[in-house]
DNA sequence: AAAAACTAAACAAACGTTTGATTAATTCAA
DNA sequence: TTGAATTAATCAAACGTTTGTTTAGTTTTT
């Protein structure tokens, strides 16, 4: 039954972090989900902001872009690069909603130097990698020019990201409301992705 | 030069909130900002946790859709309505951006009910408004039916909200280095607009 | 003089962390 | 394979701080 309980108690407070904010979920709440002892907190990971400084290093290697592949393949038109961009973008978030939540905060309170700095390294990499696939497309006089690629991810990380938070006015407002929790992603994965797709064309002047 | 103490300890809380968080700033660094005695804050607010909801009550009745004039006014086109609200919502953000850093948050943890409360009703507000002057662009064939409210409001909010908080890397990536809080700030506001205005004809399907 | 505004000090509760003891697991010579 | 020695894991209890709040007294205003 007990896989790895450092693990274990690294995804209970991802989840508690998530749903009360790093500073209202304390160590005893952690140990109480996790169902461990209240010390062995700190024996595994030293500190609660060195736990939080783990789950970011874990998350984070899973987050970052895979451009390279991309950029090197011949069989895909540069729109739908972008388009595979922006399904592995959704995807991710629809999956990891609590870890999503938590890098959210963290970026408005910027309290941990260490996270900050993975935060940023991780922008800088989407920024980056997003950057060559947006000039592949203009070189072949598909996309428009004097694209602002900083204000187009701030659409796709800030779309998705509301729609995550509003996901319960969601299914209210459009009259859905007997949906499973695994329905809802799906419909929330469809929708964000269709609607995602259409104002990126307009961003990058794709087929207009 | 003493004006109103009360208004001043709010913005003093207001700043640290948005700051760190409002759990990580203590009663004790509230005082300390606004310059008061540490006893003020129950004095004047009852609570730590009357004052957010106090700052709530203050800051969301500015944050209302004001629509209901928009929607009677006879001289400007639905497009030009919506132009109107996007308007309205950057320039608010922008203004206020400690206040909308806070509301982020605490739309992640939903720990206050009142402010949970207040929340769902100017998301109502928002949305019930918004679609009014959908449907008037819908009658008069000037925009596409299906339109997804829910979802063009969360790509208007997670837009700018995005944008507030990658500010930095914006004036970095952007090769303006050099800039006034007050000359970023015109700028965010004038490129986060054209950049919203450009989407939502697509979104509604104007002029295609 | 009554009321309001303000203060320093103290309050109990909760916080993250450490301690010292106990149990379980692993190591490794005999 | 055995069994003492060593290390790792676990625990209840306590640690010293910090937390939000209250008190009881003083100053200022009306």
């Amino acid at each position: 039954m007990e896989k790895d309980k450092k693990q274990h108690i690294l995804e209970a407070a991802e989840d508690l972090f998530a749903r009360k904010g790093f500073e209202a979920a304390t160590v005893r709440d952690i140990a109480d989900a996790a169902n461990v002892n209240l010390a062995m907190i700190s024996y595994y990971f030293g500190s609660k902001e060195k736990l939080m400084e783990d789950l970011f290093h874990q998350r984070m290697d899973t987050m970052k872009m895979k451009v390279e592949l991309l950029l090197k393949d011949k069989a895909l038109t540069p729109f739908e690069k972008i388009e595979s961009v922006l399904e592995g973008y959704v995807k991710k978030v629809i999956e990891k909603q609590s870890f999503y939540k938590i890098l959210l905060c963290e970026q408005v309170t910027k309290k941990s130097p260490v996270i900050v700095r993975l935060v940023r390294e991780l922008k800088i990499n989407y920024a980056d990698l997003f950057s060559e696939l947006v000039k592949e497309g203009q070189r072949k006089k598909l996309f428009k020019k004097n694209i602002d690629i900083v204000m187009a991810l701030s659409t796709m990380t800030g779309t998705v990201t509301q729609m995550v938070i509003n996901k319960e006015y969601y299914a209210d407002f459009n009259q859905q409301k007997d949906l499973s929790e695994t329905e809802l992603s799906a419909l929330l994965y469809k929708n964000i992705l269709a609607h995602l797709k259409s104002i990126f064309k307009t961003i990058l002047g794709y087929e207009l």
